[in-house]
DNA sequence: ACCGTTCTTGTCCGTATGGACAACAGCTGG
DNA sequence: CCAGCTGTTGTCCATACGGACAAGAACGGT
């Protein structure tokens, strides 16, 4: 049926297949007869590249981590902090912030998710400090202590990515404005400062395809062992 | 095994077994049989309070959701604004907020539990507003709009709570701290205002009876049919 | 051309789940 | 005291899951 593959590139076909199924369905509910549908081949192989369901939700959350962060940190540096922080601050992709909810509530019954989340947010809160550390130092905003402005906007871009992704209370646009206003305000920035300096283009993408992850997984189709 | 109860009584007391364990297992992963053997009954017996398994989930969600906000309207508005703001803005017992983003990761594949988060967020967002009008009104502090200024606070709170309770990156302390900062800028209070008046008493509780949320439920236990 | 490696398949097993149902038991009204 | 209602139990069933394993098929080195 399926043709022999690569043993590394069946990998990241599995993991990228699992997070996709993990965006539509959430961590509980992605059977490895699921992600052997999704990926197109029998649900014994996918043990064949993963001893346990387990192991393959831990490295496939893993990948999700790696991926997002992955690369930016060079090119943000090299930007203006203006557009880095409006870029930053932005919303990301919905599939990938069902992703993060649905690990933020599987968090505390499983260690190693935790360590990753830890790990992740920590690296998004240093990189935000030191976008705001550039601002500060360029004059053009103000920080008394950038470490606690990004912790403070990090919460109000989740808090906000769950009224906008989750609830579908707010749309994209009121979304951004809520976060860039209170940015503004906090880091001394004119009102509309940040909105006039978004770049056009969106932030990274997942899987190890080109194709975004919910490119398939239509309405959960019927199974068959 | 289990004495004959009053009808209303026993759906109370499955609900609230059924929340206890959703905040301990998630949605997805709690079963019939679990809700029975918290609740100390046969499996068979929750068919007959609750015809199906969405049933007992989604009702369950909206009594978390009645109960959260049930009583304290009146009483809000009798209290001075700035402690009334002190107290909305604290943050919400763990159990609780295991509940609410677990709900969150399941609102989009459940319309019901969707249309309930929204409404419920809604109302939270509302009476924030309420609060901080009657600040603004009592020259306490300022507000040009409380409707935005709520929404951003509820959002704050929020992702405040993810790094708080499911993340577990800062302490209840520095969640109040970040909250009650960025509430103080936006409001025009001075700084540590809201940090001295938080009343000591925490907020509301859920089940029916007095036990909090998470009385029962050590770490999982066998189950047998 | 052969042969070992390993990617891939098909099938089996024990277990757990949601749901259905008949039998039992305690309460209430006549 | 009896009959009916209904809360409660125990048991059964079809399904689906994770995991295990042996057999098949493609590939690579010699």
């Amino acid at each position: 049926m399926a043709t022999r593959l690569d043993p590394a590139a069946r990998r990241d076909q599995i993991l990228a297949a699992t997070l996709r199924l993990v965006a539509r369905d959430g961590f509980a509910r992605v059977t490895l007869r699921d992600v052997a549908a999704e990926v197109g081949v029998v649900h014994g192989l996918i043990r064949h590249y993963f001893p346990t369901r387990e192991q393959l939700m831990a490295e496939a959350f893993d990948a999700a981590v790696l991926a997002e962060l992955e690369g930016d940190e060079e090119v943000a540096e090299r930007v203006e902090p203006v557009e880095a922080l409006a870029d930053w601050l932005t919303t990301t992709p919905r599939d990938h912030y069902f992703v993060w909810i649905d690990a933020w509530s599987e968090a505390h019954r499983n260690p190693e998710l935790l360590a990753a989340l830890t790990r992740h947010h920590r690296d998004c809160e240093r990189r935000l400090a030191r976008i705001i550390e550039r601002l500060a130092e360029s004059g053009r905003g103000a920080s008394d202590d950038p470490a606690a402005d990004a912790k403070m906007l990090t919460a109000l871009v989740d808090g906000v990515a769950v009224q906008h992704h989750a609830i579908d209370l707010i749309g994209r646009a009121e979304a951004d404005r809520v976060v860039y206003t209170a940015a503004e305000d906090r880091l001394g920035l004119e009102r509309g400062t940040l909105a006039a300096s978004r770049p056009t283009a969106a932030r990274g993408q997942w899987a190890a395809d080109a194709s975004p992850v919910a490119a398939t997984a239509g309405p959960r189709a019927d199974r068959r062992d």
